[in-house]
DNA sequence: TCCTCCCTTTTACATGCGTAAACGTACAGG
DNA sequence: CCTGTACGTTTACGCATGTAAAAGGGAGGA
């Protein structure tokens, strides 16, 4: 059952009886090796105990075969569910993926970028951290590796491949829809974590003016900048609901877990948001968090596609490592978000 | 603002003047080199655009620095709050840390393994697949690195350190408080996705029995080997609510998702969970899982302690590391569930 | 038989840094 | 003045592989 243990390839090629460089090939890309000979080194392979060193192999080569990837956060399944589209994508690609969270952390994100660099992946994608991410820092990235920022784009860095959601068309989507079949809608504001945020908000008011309502915007007195989303939606509608208003209105969340939140003040205040034929509270969403059809009443929502965010980012970076584009004029792709209606709104 | 960027120590060395080895002892540890010479090195630094090499650091150092994670799920918030605390701890032991998913593939479980042995990773902690898991993988990774096992664990493998929750107290200690103030519960099954979902099932039987009742299990016939334990839970409770059973039992559910997916079940056919004083339905999970605070009504469960977990599981690592263990005799430690009683039960 | 082609081996060098030993240098204490 | 100490430098080698060029060998065709 114990296997020798062989640490180097020039070990290997003695014991196996072929080269060290047709040994490397090999592990390259079988392919490239006469069949007879693959057949005789992966007999040998299966009687010892060797892989490859990491290091070694990523030391030398051309290419590393890996995109790092850094997120601001975990406990978010919106985060987990695009990391699940990268790595898929990044698999068929046959690339290795590192991801590196920064914890809502300026310093950790670019330290992890200083890891993506000394490590010299071959391109780096980034869901940054709003206003506190350092600049530099994804400016240093961009310069020195194919960057790709992903989820939440700085104005302040126009000239940098982006992929994520259009939230002017979401966002719009679903004030639109909230102001066809009922009241037009309020908004409840998130945590400025990062610039979506914003942009979601500004999304609400034109959408609003388009369509000749008055915008109003609840919940930007006690923005903390943490990731508590559902206990500050909670709060805001608590505070609403105990002085007795907006018990019957329309309420636009800024996004699904600040609407789950929401959603419990309501429970706690006897209140049922509902469609708006049933007449009342409505709330709703944006994001299509996994959980959104189980909540009660199921969350009335705009999805992002967050699969194709991870696949398009990392297509992306193979372009620009490819050299399939025109570094010059970045590409900005945003996905339109489809509306899911449920019980709540 | 484009600094000269400078690609290895031999240059910087000839750039500020400073020998190379003395460099490489400053990026290992600063402490060790003269504090002017420290000056002046940081002082040459701020001047190029200059990171040490990851794979050539790593290739010849002693020790890594970098411990392997393998977890079996991204999309599940107990992972990510898992993750969380490692993340934390190893971050504080100054160890970087390489989060591989599985996917709830083997294949890909397998992968991720070799990938960490080909690192030569100073330690691997593992959540496994349950079944599912290729033990020879498992087995491998413990003879050539300080392994820990994590959150669920295989009868099979008894000599292997491991670190989770006490599932025989967790789900014993909610099975109690739900017998002592109302009716005994049913059991509503997982998907058998690991070891723990047979773990909880087993204890809540035998605390059942030690209290005189008789144990009742549903859920187990349509168990499907997914994840979407919301699906699942809602199904269950769906078919029975549909028939007109059980619609006023206790009902405790193996984990949190699957409690929520029960808890929209009850909604839709008009039952309301709660506390026994009010009779009827009550329903409870496990786990604990960060938005139970805002079910509706707020769910009623055990929580696991994921950040003791996740540093335990650090710290016991960085023992066998350090050698500061008894190799013979792996170390089980579980921590106890904490009841968190809210309104569903 | 010879030539050619394909595959493999050989040879040689490169990658960027860790590490250890020997050596040099300056400073403080005796 | 001598000596010990602390810190740096120099020198030399090692790490486990990638990569390129040249050379070798066997099979097939002319």
């Amino acid at each position: 059952m114990t296997k020798p243990l062989i640490k180097t390839m020039e070990e290997l090629s003695v014991a196996i009886g072929v080269s060290r460089p047709t040994l490397s090939r090999y592990f390259q890309d079988s392919k490239s090796v006469k069949a007879s000979t693959v057949a005789r080194i992966e007999q040998g392979l299966a009687q010892v105990e060797y892989v490859p060193n990491f290091f070694a192999t990523r030391l030398n080569r051309k290419t590393r075969g890996i995109i790092g990837v850094i997120i601001p956060y975990l406990n978010d399944l919106f985060f987990t569910k695009l990391l699940q589209g990268i790595e898929v994508a990044a698999m068929e690609a046959g690339l290795t993926v590192i991801t590196q969270c920064s914890h809502s952390d300026p310093a950790i994100e670019a330290r992890a970028a200083e890891t993506f660099m000394s490590m010299n992946v071959d391109g780096a994608l980034v869901a940054p951290l709003g206003d506190h991410s350092d600049q530099a820092v994804h400016l240093r990235l961009k310069s020195r590796l194919p960057f790709v920022l992903m989820d939440s784009r700085p104005k302040t860095m126009p000239d940098v491949d982006f992929v994520g959601t259009n939230h002017r068309q979401s966002t719009g989507l679903i004030t639109e829809y909230l102001c066809r079949v009922g009241d037009p809608p309020v908004f409840l504001a998130m945590p400025r974590v990062n610039f979506n945020a914003l942009e979601r908000e500004t999304a609400y008011i034109t959408t609003m003016q388009r369509l000749g309502f008055e915008p109003r915007v609840i919940g930007t007195q006690l923005l903390s900048e943490n990731w508590h989303f559902e206990e500050h939606g909670e709060a805001v509608l608590d505070a609403e609901f105990g002085r007795g208003r907006l018990m019957e209105s329309s309420i636009l969340c800024a996004n699904d877990r600040v609407a789950i939140g929401a959603l419990h003040a309501a429970s706690r205040h006897g209140l049922k948001p509902g469609r708006a034929e049933q007449g009342g509270l409505r709330i709703a969403g944006h994001d299509d968090y996994p959980l959104c059809p189980y909540m009660n009443p199921a969350l009335t929502t705009v999805a992002q596609d967050t699969d194709a965010i991870g696949r398009k980012a990392v297509s992306r970076i193979l372009q620009i490592i490819h050299g399939e584009t025109d570094s010059e004029t970045p590409e900005l792709t945003l996905f339109d978000g489809a509306l899911k209606l449920r019980e709540s709104a």
